[in-house]
DNA sequence: AATCGGCGGCTTTTT
DNA sequence: GCCGCCGATT
C-alpha cells in the first residue's frame, strides 16, 4: 500500500492545486478551463493514468477524444510512457477516427444486416472516405442530376452541406423556406449528394459523425453497447466541436446520467467556428451538464509575463468569455518587439534578419523560432526571403506528400481495390495512366451506368452493351474493367498493406509508366510512389508492434468486470480492421504524419496551424487591419453574427501572442500588394490594444511608402549585403499617381526579353498600366506592362 | 489527347 | 498575382 501511495504521489507531484484537482476529480461532469500553456495535455495524461492504476478503471472502458492526429498522437505516446503496453487498450483518437471505426464495426455486425437506419443504406464495412477534392467533384455531378439551378458555384453548396453535417442536420432535417431559392438548390443538392455517396460506398468527413450519431439515435441497442463500455470520456480542445459532435458526446454520455465526461478547453482559444465549431458548447457546458465541476488552470509555464500581458490586454475586449485571467510566475522577460516596414518584402527581410540576429546571439535555435501569418498567400515572400537570407525553414502547411497528384492515383487504386463501388476514384484514374479511355468513352459509360442504376465499375464490366463505344473502346474499357477486378480479387486475399500496394504498383504500371517519361519532374514523382510503399510497409510494421503491445497488455490488477456486462466487446476499436483498409483509412484521416516541422529550422504557418505549439521567439507578421484581422473580419459590426467575426480574430492573435515563451516580434508593413494590387493598410486594432510599455521603442525609421510602382525591379540579392539597416531599392522610380507615374514619355527602360527601349507613349494605372516601348532594331515597337520594365 | 490561354476567384481548413 | 477550371485549338 505504501508502495501504492508512493507511486500515486509521483503521479501527481509536478502538478499545482487546480490541476490535482482535475486529475483526481471522482465521479460525474468536469470541465476544465485551461488557459494556454497551463498544462491542460499533462492534466489529461494523469488522469487517464491515474484512473487506470488508482482507481481500477479498465483501460477500455476510457475514450480520449481529440481533434488532431498529432494531438492524438502525442497524447498516446505520453500514456504509454505513463502506463506502458496497457496503454494500447485505451481508446485514444480523434472523433473522426473513433467514429469511423464505431461505423465499420456496427456495418458488420451480423445484428445490423438488416439494419434499418436508412441513412445507412448501402454502406459496407469497406466504405471509402471521400476528401474535399472528391466531395465537390460529387457535388458537380448531384448538381448535374438533381437539376438544380445552376445559380450557386459547387464550392458554396459544399460549404452550406458541410454547415448543414456540422450542425448534424440531414437533408430532410434542413430547415428552407420556401422562397429561398439558394436553399432550395443546397437542399436538392445534399439529397442527390447524399445518394451518390452511399451508391459508392463512401462517406465524406461530415457523414463520419452525422452517420453515427443517427445509427445511435435509431438503434438503442448498439447505443447501450458503447455508453456501457465508454465510462469516461475525456476530451481535449472542447472549444472546437461542433454540434454534431457535441450530440455525439451527449448520446453517449447523457447529462441526465451524471456522466463520467472531462472536457478540457480554453474559449479563448476558439478559431474555428468558420468550419462549424460553436464556443457555446463549452460556454453553457455547466447548463449542460448540471452538476458539472469547473476548474480553472491560470497558470501559465510557458510565457514571460510581458507576452501574457499583450495577450490579455487584446483577448480582454471580447465579451462574452469565461472570466479568467492567466498569471505566471516567470520574470516580466524582454520588451515586445514591433517591426515597422515599407512593404512586404522589407517586412520578409526585415524577420529574415532579425533571426539571424537571434540565432547568433546563442540563445535561440532555428526550431525554436517560428514566423505566422495570417493568410496562406503571405507566406511566398516569407520564403523568398528565408531562402536569400540562408536562413533554414520549414513550411508547416497540412498534408503535403498524400496532396501529389501521383499519390493521390495510387490512393484512389487502393480504394477501387476495396471498393470497386467507389465512382469518383475511378473516374479519377480510369485513364492514369493512359490507356485510350478518352472523355467521349467515359461520357458514355457514365450516361449508362446512369440508366442502369449501377455503379461504373460494373457498367464497364460489359462494355459491349454501351451504345456509340466503337471496338477499340469496348477492348479498352474490357482491359481496365480486369484491372480493376484484379486488384479487387487481390486486396480480399491480402494480409498486409504493403504487398497490396506493391501488387498495385505493378499491375497498373504507374512507376513505370513516369518513368518511361523521364522528365526529372516524372522521375520525382515515381520516386514518390516508392515512397508510397514505404509508407505501407511501415504503417504494417507499426501495426504488428502495436497488436503485440495490446496482446501482452490485459494481465493488470484491475477492478473485474460485472457479471451483466460480460459480454461487453473490449477489443480495440481498430481490431478487426483488414489491413488495407486501415492503411486507407490513415491516408484519408491521418494524412502525412510523420511530415514533422524540421530539425534545426524555423518555421512558417499560419495561425490557425499555431495552435498547440511553443516556441521561443514567435514572429507575428501582416499586423494590418484588412490582413490580421482579416479585412472580411472588418465590416462585421452589421453581418448577421454582430461582431462574432472580429471576436474570432482577436482569439486568433491570443492564440498567435500565447504561442511564444521568450520574445515576440510583431511586424506590419506599410503597404503590400493584394491581389496584385497596391494596399494600404493601417496598423492592426490589435497593436493598439496593447499598452505602450510592452513595447520597446519601434526601432526602425519608417522609410516613406511608394504610391505608386510602375518598374519592379528584379529581386535584389539580400543574402549578400551586409546588415545594417536597408533602404530597399524595389521602388527607385516611385512615380506621383498620375497616370503609371507622371510623364514617362522618353524614359529609358530595359525589358528583360527586348532589351533596351525608350517609352513611347503610356496608358492605364497601377500594376496593369501599360506602355508602348521603342526597343529598336528588328524588336521595334512593343506594347508591354510596365511591371515588366527595369529602370534603363 | 494533350496543351494553351482566357477568366474568375480569392481567409483560415484540425478531419 | 497566382491558381485552377473550362473551352477551344492542334
Amino acid at each position: 500500500m505504501a508502495l501504492a501511495l508512493n507511486a500515486e504521489n509521483e503521479l501527481l507531484k509536478d502538478l499545482n492545486e487546480p490541476q490535482k484537482e482535475a486529475v483526481l476529480h471522482g465521479d460525474g461532469p468536469l470541465l476544465v478551463l485551461s488557459g494556454a500553456g497551463s498544462g491542460k495535455t499533462r492534466v489529461i495524461t494523469r488522469r487517464v493514468a491515474h484512473l487506470v492504476r488508482f482507481r481500477g478503471v479498465f483501460p477500455w472502458r476510457i475514450l480520449a477524444v481529440t481533434f488532431t492526429n498529432k494531438a492524438a498522437r502525442e497524447m498516446r505516446e505520453r500514456l504509454v510512457q505513463l502506463l506502458g503496453p496497457q496503454a494500447h487498450e485505451l481508446v485514444v483518437s480523434t472523433f473522426h477516427s473513433s467514429s469511423s471505426m464505431i461505423l465499420r464495426r456496427a456495418l458488420k455486425d451480423p445484428r445490423m444486416v438488416d439494419h434499418k437506419v436508412a441513412e445507412l443504406m448501402g454502406l459496407t464495412p469497406s466504405f471509402v472516405i471521400y476528401d474535399d477534392g472528391d466531395q465537390l467533384q460529387l457535388i458537380k455531378r448531384a448538381m448535374r442530376e438533381a437539376r438544380v439551378d445552376p445559380i450557386m458555384q459547387p464550392r458554396e453548396i459544399l460549404h452550406r452541406i458541410d454547415g448543414e453535417k456540422n450542425a448534424a442536420r440531414l437533408p430532410d432535417q434542413m430547415v428552407v423556406d420556401v422562397d429561398d431559392a439558394r436553399g432550395v438548390v443546397v437542399q436538392k443538392t445534399y439529397h442527390a449528394y447524399q445518394k451518390l455517396l452511399r451508391a459508392a460506398n463512401a462517406v465524406d468527413f461530415g457523414d463520419l459523425l452525422l452517420l453515427l450519431v443517427a445509427l445511435l439515435r435509431q438503434r438503442p441497442d448498439v447505443l447501450d453497447q458503447y455508453q456501457k463500455r465508454f465510462r469516461h470520456i475525456l476530451v481535449d480542445e472542447f472549444q472546437d466541436t461542433n454540434p454534431v459532435q457535441y450530440e455525439l458526446l451527449r448520446l453517449l454520455a447523457p447529462p441526465e446520467r451524471r456522466p463520467n465526461l472531462v472536457v478540457v478547453g480554453d474559449d479563448d482559444q476558439s478559431i474555428y467556428r468558420w468550419r462549424g465549431a460553436s464556443v457555446d458548447n463549452i460556454l453553457d457546458f455547466p447548463e449542460h451538464f448540471p452538476g458539472a465541476r469547473v476548474v480553472k488552470l491560470e497558470q501559465n509555464y510557458r510565457s514571460d509575463q510581458n507576452i501574457l500581458d499583450a495577450a490579455h490586454a487584446v483577448i480582454r475586449r471580447n465579451s462574452r468569455r469565461m472570466p479568467k485571467k492567466l498569471w505566471s510566475d516567470r520574470p516580466k522577460g524582454e520588451n515586445l518587439t514591433l517591426l515597422l516596414n515599407r512593404d512586404e518584402r522589407a517586412e520578409a527581410q526585415e524577420v529574415a534578419r532579425r533571426i539571424h540576429g537571434l540565432q547568433r546571439e546563442g540563445f535561440i535555435k532555428y526550431s525554436g523560432m517560428a514566423v505566422f501569418y495570417r493568410t496562406n498567400a503571405q507566406s511566398r515572400v516569407l520564403e523568398e526571403a528565408m531562402r536569400l537570407a540562408r536562413v533554414p525553414y520549414t513550411l508547416v502547411s497540412g498534408r503535403s506528400f498524400y496532396d501529389r497528384a501521383e499519390v493521390r492515383d495510387a490512393a484512389a487504386y487502393l480504394r477501387l481495390m476495396v471498393n470497386p463501388r467507389s465512382d469518383a476514384d475511378l473516374l479519377r484514374i480510369i485513364n492514369t495512366p493512359a490507356r485510350g479511355i478518352g472523355d467521349t468513352t467515359v461520357e458514355r459509360l457514365v450516361d449508362f451506368a446512369n440508366q442502369s442504376g449501377v455503379s461504373l465499375y460494373e457498367a464497364s464490366a460489359a462494355p459491349e452493351r454501351i451504345t456509340g463505344l466503337n471496338s477499340a473502346a469496348v477492348r479498352r474499357l474490357s482491359g481496365f474493367h480486369a484491372l480493376v477486378s484484379s486488384l479487387h480479387a487481390f486486396a480480399q486475399e491480402s494480409q498486409d498493406a504493403a504487398s497490396a500496394v506493391d501488387q498495385m504498383l505493378k499491375e497498373t504500371h504507374l512507376v513505370e509508366s513516369l518513368q518511361t517519361e523521364g522528365s526529372d519532374e516524372s522521375m520525382t514523382r515515381a520516386e514518390n510512389l516508392r515512397e508510397f510503399l514505404g509508407a505501407a510497409q511501415e504503417f504494417d510494421l507499426n501495426r504488428a508492434a502495436a497488436a503485440v503491445a495490446a496482446s501482452t497488455a490485459g494481465d493488470g490488477d484491475t477492478a473485474p468486470v460485472p457479471p451483466e456486462e460480460a459480454d461487453l466487446d473490449t477489443s480495440p476499436l481498430t481490431a478487426d480492421i483488414p489491413p488495407l483498409n486501415a492503411f486507407l483509412e490513415q491516408i484519408s484521416l491521418v494524412g502525412d504524419a510523420d511530415a514533422e516541422v524540421g530539425e534545426g529550422r524555423v518555421a512558417l504557418m499560419t495561425l490557425h496551424a499555431a495552435k498547440g505549439l511553443e516556441f521561443d521567439a514567435v514572429f507575428i507578421t501582416g499586423m494590418e487591419d484588412g490582413v490580421f484581422p482579416h479585412s472580411r473580419a472588418l465590416h462585421g459590426g452589421e453581418s448577421e453574427d454582430g461582431g462574432e467575426e472580429m471576436a474570432e480574430e482577436r482569439r486568433l492573435c491570443y492564440v498567435g501572442f500565447t504561442r511564444a515563451r521568450r520574445r515576440l516580434f510583431v511586424s506590419l508593413a506599410q503597404c503590400r500588394s493584394l491581389f496584385g494590387e497596391l494596399r494600404y493598410n493601417p496598423p492592426s486594432r490589435f497593436l493598439a490594444e496593447v499598452p505602450q510599455e510592452l513595447f520597446g521603442i519601434a526601432e526602425q525609421e519608417l522609410p516613406p511608402a511608394p504610391k505608386e510602382a510602375p518598374f519592379t525591379k528584379k529581386k535584389r540579392n539580400w543574402a549578400d549585403e551586409d546588415d545594417g539597416p536597408r533602404v530597399d531599392r524595389t521602388y527607385s522610380q516611385a512615380a506621383d499617381g498620375e497616370g503609371i507615374g507622371g510623364d514617362v514619355r522618353g524614359m529609358r527602360v530595359r525589358h528583360e526579353q527586348f532589351g533596351m527601349g525608350r517609352i513611347i507613349s503610356a496608358d492605364g494605372q497601377g500594376p496593369n498600366a501599360k506602355v508602348t516601348v521603342d526597343f529598336g532594331g528588328q524588336v521595334g515597337l512593343k506594347r508591354v506592362i510596365a511591371r515588366f520594365l527595369l529602370p534603363g
